[in-house]
DNA sequence: CTCCATTTTGGACGGTTGACCAAGAACGAG
DNA sequence: CTCGTTCTTGGTCAACCGTCCAAAATGGAG
């Protein structure tokens, strides 16, 4: 009974969260959310709490995406080379540049509380298994190479941010690749 | 004539700088400046004008700072590494584990107007030109070479300002310098 | 000692922020 | 059709935001 949504939880917490990752958590205002959403204050606040709850619920649902993008089709090395592809390929295709919105928020670290910081430790551990768990499929248990590729990740996502060209991007993901590999990128 | 200033212009934008370097642009209000300072919202308005015009500032103070790290004693391949080794070692020794606020700025960039966006790709461009001329010393031109390097140095300074131990910093660095050199980093 | 350019003080300004609430509207259950 | 629960509306609220200004304080030049 009662009075059912007008709106759907999951798509409202969309538009939520591509403004989060294309401001940034200060930048963006109730009123800016009220706006794209199309819902008022009170009612974002009654379905979803507070800012940051609503931060927190948009940094989720987007997690939950970035899991996606870590189920790739080949084992191995070719595992983790298909994902840094898919990581090239998605920041290029974005026209507004958002990077990463785990990496952009680690960069605003500083301005969220305990809860958040914790999150993105999470998600950054994760990514750094992923390649860990490639790598010991390929027999090289090298917890060094597992590093070598995390940094490539995460450097592409923030360079994509920072507008750099696709080459470049191109280029560290094959040097990240030629140094596991044990052989001259050239 | 007149009355002199009572505050040291150079030592208020440092403390101004750390403020920004530490929490974000827009997590920092005027009044949060005021009160590291010790100055008034006035004086500063007088003495620095707005708070745009203040960050602007703060980020050629930091700028310059920056360059300083580029002065390197040694050239070739050994300049890059002692290099990276000065970002780890600065990322490291620093508690609050700020990172690097070109970097933080660059993921904080869509917050910015216009001539802050520029300033940070120049600083970016001045790094990545920094490896190129330590490759051409080592006689190699490599283009592709110097975006692993600038690569590295930037996964650093993200990963430092996010918490992960020195470990995962070294071995980034180890990879980018084995994967130039063209040889295996184990 | 006097003068006066400059800094400093203290506060006002309009606007915006995030948070929340009372009243009314909507709709499904019965 | 009625009831009751839930959602939506429209607004208030105090706090804070960045900006700027008039008036007072300061101290070097002469």
């Amino acid at each position: 009974m009662a009075r059912p949504r007008s709106f759907d939880t999951s798509s409202v917490l969309s538009k939520v969260t591509e403004l989060f990752w294309s401001e940034g958590y200060e930048a963006v205002s109730i009123q800016d959310i009220a706006k794209t959403t199309g819902l008022r204050p009170g009612s974002l606040h009654a379905a979803f709490g507070n800012k940051s709850d609503l931060f927190a619920l948009a940094f989720e649902q987007y997690g939950a995406r970035f899991d996606a993008h870590m189920r790739v089709d080949h084992a191995g090395l070719e595992g983790a080379r298909e994902y840094l592809e898919k990581l090239i390929a998605a920041a290029i295709e974005d026209p507004d540049r958002k990077g990463c919105l785990i990496v952009n928020t680690a960069s605003e670290l500083a301005a969220h509380p305990e809860p958040i910081r914790i999150a993105v430790g999470q998600r950054l551990d994760r990514m750094k298994s992923f390649f860990r768990e490639r790598l010991a499929e390929a027999g090289k248990d090298s917890e060094a190479s597992a590093h070598i590729l995390f940094g490539a990740a995460i450097s592409i996502l923030v360079l994509a941010r920072a507008d750099q060209s696709e080459t470049v991007l191109q280029d560290i993901a094959n040097g990240a690749m030629g140094a596991v590999a044990g052989q001259d990128p050239h």
